[in-house]
DNA sequence: CGACCGATCGTCT
DNA sequence: GACGATCGGTCGA
């Protein structure tokens, strides 16, 4: 297993990006517990040109700030005053694209997961939905900015992969506000993986 | 099943 | 002062 290196996000295709992160390990090390999972369901958020995106038309704010910076660090930002959101910031200096990370299978540290989320037992839940991954994972706002080649956040890759067809694609999830560009095929997943958010096709 | 609804708060208008 | 890139529970068919 070895960490995505900075080139891996420096990249101007955030399509390719987000499909080249299906299969890779999402890994939190905070105070000496390890927790990580294979991601199976990502979203591609196109920056300016892009209405569902926090960055639509050059938006700039304190809490976006982070989405202008080079590829490669942590946005996360609070959603519904309940939800922390975990993306990668991808593209070069001042093109504020990211990827959202919605869907995780837990690989290590599932006991860790459980105390953080409160579940009583282990089942998809517990870091399917980009709210419920974080949680497990222990990632909050606070991390927003953080560098994915850090000790206590990031993401690796080891000799697999998932086979080209076993991926789909679909618009992204929650996002009917961005009309016409709510309908862009920018979601990936795992076709019948348990940890994919949405109903089961 | 599907539809609906409440929780909860930082961020931007 | 309004509103989410969500989640899980409840209610009715």
């Amino acid at each position: 297993m070895k960490k995505l290196d900075k080139d891996f996000y420096l990249r101007k295709d955030v399509l390719l990006i987000a499909k080249k992160l299906l299969g890779k390990i999402l890994v939190t090390k905070f105070d000496n517990v390890e927790t990580s999972g294979r991601i199976v369901e990502v979203e591609a958020y196109a920056g300016t040109v892009d209405k569902a995106s926090h960055a639509w038309s050059g938006k700039r704010t304190a809490r976006n700030e982070v989405m202008y910076a080079d590829g490669g660090v942590a946005y996360v930002y609070l959603c519904y005053g309940i939800h922390h959101l975990f993306n990668v910031v991808t593209n070069y200096k001042e093109i504020p694209h990211a990827v959202l990370i919605r869907g995780l299978e837990p690989v290590k540290g599932i006991e860790a997961m459980i105390e953080r989320t409160g579940k009583k037992i282990f089942d998809s839940t517990l870091t399917r939905g980009p709210g419920n991954l974080s949680k497990a994972l222990g990632i909050f706002t606070r991390h927003s900015g953080t560098s994915l080649q850090s000790k206590e956040l990031f993401i690796a890759g080891d000799d697999f992969t998932f086979p080209k067809k076993q991926i789909g694609a679909s618009p992204r999830i929650g996002v009917e506000y961005a009309a016409e560009h709510a309908i862009w095929p920018y979601r990936f997943y795992i076709k019948g993986n348990l940890f994919v958010s949405g109903k089961p096709k």
